[in-house]
Order: structure tokens, then sequence, then C-alpha cells
DNA sequence: TGAATCCTAGAACGATCGTTCTGCATCTCT
DNA sequence: AGAGATGCAGAACGATCGTTCTAGGATTCA
């Protein structure tokens, strides 16, 4: 609960620290870096949020219902398939805005911070839950409708996109080449399209 | 160059450090940490290596010679093909020792700590371009025996073979089961299969 | 046995961190 | 205009870190 006088620029400020932790992690990220490039001052962090742990929670739920929710809407569509999950891997190919360079400030939590601290934990249990659910539902649909062989397990689907997400972002915060992450999401998307029924899952492979 | 009277215990504690900064991580990891669990002494590792640093990128090396080599062997073969990377992939699914939780230190270490140490990102560079290498390698020779599709593009596929592993092992240092790690590896080699030429490659799906 | 060498434990330094406190400027409202 | 709440910058505390230094115990070898 901050202070009512500075409410009007609070968003944006939030959005600020936000940005610092995702450019520089939770614990490369200091109280001065979060006051210096946010404007907000120690007093709000601490007054407001309790400690930089609860601070950085909140911030991280913020991401969530914003990055996160925009990029999970292909996948929220309540008739979503499969082509769906495509779109969704796609897109992180023509990334805006700073996810370009950054990856994902729930992948990288995951790795950085998600097993010492038990509840920052929960949070990234809970995106990569979510995660499995929207991609196995996907799956399931898919299914239903003869889009891919009857014998496809869905939590398996599910569980490998889980995987590739993270694989994806592992990549974009690697030394490795811009070049390799549209490669890697090709790989990923012929995979989906493998599991297509039999006839002509095969030549599927040059498309775009 | 550490002393000599100690050479003979030299190689176990080495060994005992770099499982600290294999558990931990690098910035994780303090030098009370080194000394207390490895038995070397802060001498050893000062006079010895220079600083933390070194240190650790001298372990990093150690780590490549040893735990890497050994993983990479199936892709080392003279006459690989993705068969071996299929075997590269299935053998992370027994580990022994300490990698069936921790992970793989390469990288651990490209998201922890390649972009803030230029001399461990080249390090981490050419692990992810030897992997690179490898893949391409076992690629082109499948697609010189007609394994694969003659449309199917090696860079595109070694690109796609070190995301994998770069996902495999975020996978594993992040909350999700390990049910969900042996799903991404069957997924992947689904994946790899799927480039076999169009006959037969749909439905080979229910294989271990 | 004695001297040179090596190993170890501990203290110490400067830096940085999360966090709290204090003093003062600024704003809101009657 | 004046009182009270709210804003900020800086100092300060205790903890930890990487790193260096020092003193003394242990080991090796003539």
């Amino acid at each position: 609960m901050p202070r009512i006088r500075e409410r009007s620029r609070l968003e944006g400020r939030l959005d600020k620290a936000l940005k610092v932790f995702w450019e520089k992690g939770y614990y490369d990220t200091s109280i001065e870096d979060l006051s210096a490039r946010s404007g907000l001052n120690r007093d709000v962090i601490y007054g407001g949020y309790g400690n930089k742990r609860k601070f950085f929670e909140m911030l991280l739920a913020r991401y969530r219902d914003t990055y996160v929710a925009r990029w999970f809407a292909p996948l929220e569509m309540p008739d979503a398939t499969l082509v769906q999950a495509e779109a969704f891997f796609q897109q992180f190919l023509d990334l805006p805005d700073p996810a370009d360079k950054l990856g994902c400030l729930m992948c990288l939590t995951s790795s950085e911070v998600s097993s010492h601290i038990r509840s920052v934990e929960r949070i990234v249990s809970r995106f990569l839950g979510d995660l499995h659910s929207l991609i196995r539902a996907a799956c399931v649909r898919s299914r239903e409708r003869g889009e891919v062989r009857p014998t496809t397990d869905p939590d398996v689907v599910a569980d490998y996109g889980v995987g590739a997400v993270l694989g994806l972002w592992a990549m974009v915060r690697s030394p490795m080449p811009r070049s390799a992450i549209a490669h890697y999401v090709k790989g990923v998307r012929t995979y989906l399209r493998g599991l297509r029924p039999a006839r002509g899952a095969g030549e599927i492979d040059g498309g775009v």
C-alpha cells in the first residue's frame, strides 16, 4: 500500500523496477538499482511491500498478469488447438519491447531463485503448471478433432512444450546467435506438425 | 600450481570444489564454502589459481574434460549419425552421480555467469559450439546415408539440438517433476525420428 | 637435530548488500 | 498561513563477500 500522493506515477515506476529485475535477475539487482532507475524511494519499497523478496514477488505477479498473459493469449482461446500452440511459439520470433533480449522473467527466475526461495518457487510452479494445462488442453482438442494421432499423449506433448519454452528462453540468455533461436522454434513447430495423422506427416518440412 | 605436498589429495579436492559450484552456482558459492567442503585452503586457491573467477574457470575446463566429454562420447564416434544423437539425449534419462539433480554446469553457467564475465562466456560459447558441430556432423552423415530427407538443413537440426539440451537442463533445475523430463526427451527423439524420409515417418510414435 | 619449506587457522580490510533511522523539504488541507 | 502527513537523501548497522596478511604448527630433508 504505497503512499497516496505518488500513486499517479506509481504504475510507470513499478514497470521500470520490473525491468531492472528482468535485466539483471533477482540477486544481481540491488535496492539502489531499483531506486535509482525506477524513481521509487527505498521507503516506498520497504514501507509498501516489506522487503526485497516481497517486492519482487509482487512484480513477478505483475509480470504474469501483463507479459505472460499476452503470450498465453492464443492458447487461452476457448477452442485453442495445437494450431494455436504453433502460433504461441511463433510469436517469440518477432518480439517487441524488452523481451527480445531479456527472455522471460519467469524462466529466468525459475533457474535463479526458484530453488532458493519457497514462495518464489510457488509462483514459478504455477506459471509452469498453467502453461502445461494450456498446451494439454489444446492437445486434447486437437485429438478430439482428429488433427493428431489418437495415440498422442497430451501430457507428453504438454511436458515437451513446457520444456521447449524453458529451452527457448535459455537460448535467448545464452551467447547463441539470434538465428539459432529461429531454428529452434522451427524445430518445435516441426515436432508439433509431426503429431498429425500419418498421411503427409513426413514432408511438411520446408514450410516457414 | 598448487603446492607439492598435497598434490596426492589435490584431484579429489578439486572434484569436491567443482561439485560445490555445480550445486550452488558461481555467485552463491563463497570461498568459505569451497574451502570447507573441499579441504582446499584459501591459500591454495589464491596462490595456485589467482582468484575465484580463475579458479572457477579451471574447474569449468575440468568439468568439460570429464563429464561433458563422457556425454559427448556417442556423438564423437567418427561415424556418428542422428541415431547417436538419439542415444545422446536418451542417456540423460538415466543419470548417475550428481547430474541427476544438478543438471549441467555448463548450461547453468550459461544463464548465470555467461553474460557477466567475458572469459566465462568464451568457455560456454565453445561448449555450445562444440555441441552444435557434433550434432551438425551427425546430421550431415545421416543425410548422406539417406536416413533423413535430403531437404533437411543440418544447421537447423544442430541449433534445435543445442536448444533442446539447454531446455533439458533448465527443466532439471526447475520445479518440474522428473516425469516431465522423460516426456521432454521423448519429444526430442520424436523430432529426430520425424526427420526420416516420408514413408513411415508418421507412425513411429509409441516407441520407447 | 636443525633449518627450510609447506600447510592451516584466524584476523583484518575494503566493498557491497539489505534494512532501518534520522533530518529536512514538500505537499495537502483547514 | 500553519499543522500534519508524506516525500526524499544520506548516514548508519550488521552481515557477507573476495582477498590479503600474519603467526604458528606440521612436514620434509640435510
